[in-house]
DNA sequence: ATCAATATGTCAGGTTTCTGACATCTCGAA
DNA sequence: TTCGAGATGTCAGAAACCTGACATATTGAT
């Protein structure tokens, strides 16, 4: 029997978690006072890069379903954050586009949220901050598909 | 006006994300058959680590509220696969231990989940892999408190 | 010794997200 | 052309998690 146990922070799945956790909680502490989730700003994210994006492909984008990213656009959609046509030319999907409201609302969220990944790699010098983004890269091409 | 948007996969953070959307993905896909969730392991792992551990303590170490662990914690109840004593001597905290069975069922999970961080990390030499903990480890310290 | 601050367990209610299911639409191969 | 595979939007129900709240217990400062 193999009785020897790592210790748990020497586990990079563990310590993964440990950082996501963390950073998930100080974004969410700058974006609630602009009465954003972290999944809601992803999401504004995500359409200033990719303007009329379906919300099948927010949802790939963010990470959840399309369930969820359906009730989430309505969220944003009431708030007149985004704008989504009633009916479409062809094919099922409705593209989304940002608002003006939406746009301003996203330069808030970007100030606010940049400190963040600014203090995220304070600890790290160029090299090491490369170094770490070609880590990240790897494993995500490692567990794809 | 900075118009200039960094690519998205070029961000930290939503890579980041990525990844651990993936390592979650891949771990509840082996982790099922046993019928148990990540969280479930993760509690079953500090438990290994940690005897006797109280409900607070093994939420913070699973990264969610005690409410949250304190549900889990009744399921792995029901299941025997962990047991607390129903009153205590001193304090309020009930220590929680593993049974055999849940020793047993951990010790199939680790099994399953071991080749997933094997392969998170399959792209990533020695080197590089100290670098890449040594790298998150920062970042922990840099977004604490 | 006392009392405020802190930690813990737990209940209640609400929000978010997920799984399952179904209808609709496009597209490529037979 | 036709039809099956895949993608999309959406509804409904369930599961997981969170916030707020309260009682209880420990601890440290006064």
């Amino acid at each position: 029997m193999s009785q020897d146990l790592p210790r748990l922070e020497s586990l990079i799945g563990y310590q993964l978690k440990h950082l996501q956790s963390l950073l998930r909680a100080r974004m969410e502490e700058v974006l609630r006072p602009l009465e954003l989730s972290t999944p809601q700003y992803a999401c504004l994210e995500l359409l200033r890069r990719s303007p009329g994006a379906s919300n099948s492909e927010l949802a790939r984008g963010a990470f959840v379903t399309r369930q969820a990213m359906n009730t989430l656009l309505r969220g944003l959609q009431e708030r007149g954050l985004v704008t989504r046509p009633s009916t479409v030319d062809t094919g099922r999907a409705r593209p989304t586009t940002l608002t003006p409201e939406g746009e301003q609302l996203l330069d808030e969220a970007v100030a606010a949220v940049a400190g963040i990944e600014e203090r995220l790699v304070s600890g790290l010098d160029e090299d090491a901050q490369r170094g770490f983004a070609e880590a990240i890269e790897s494993c995500i091409e490692a567990l794809q598909d």
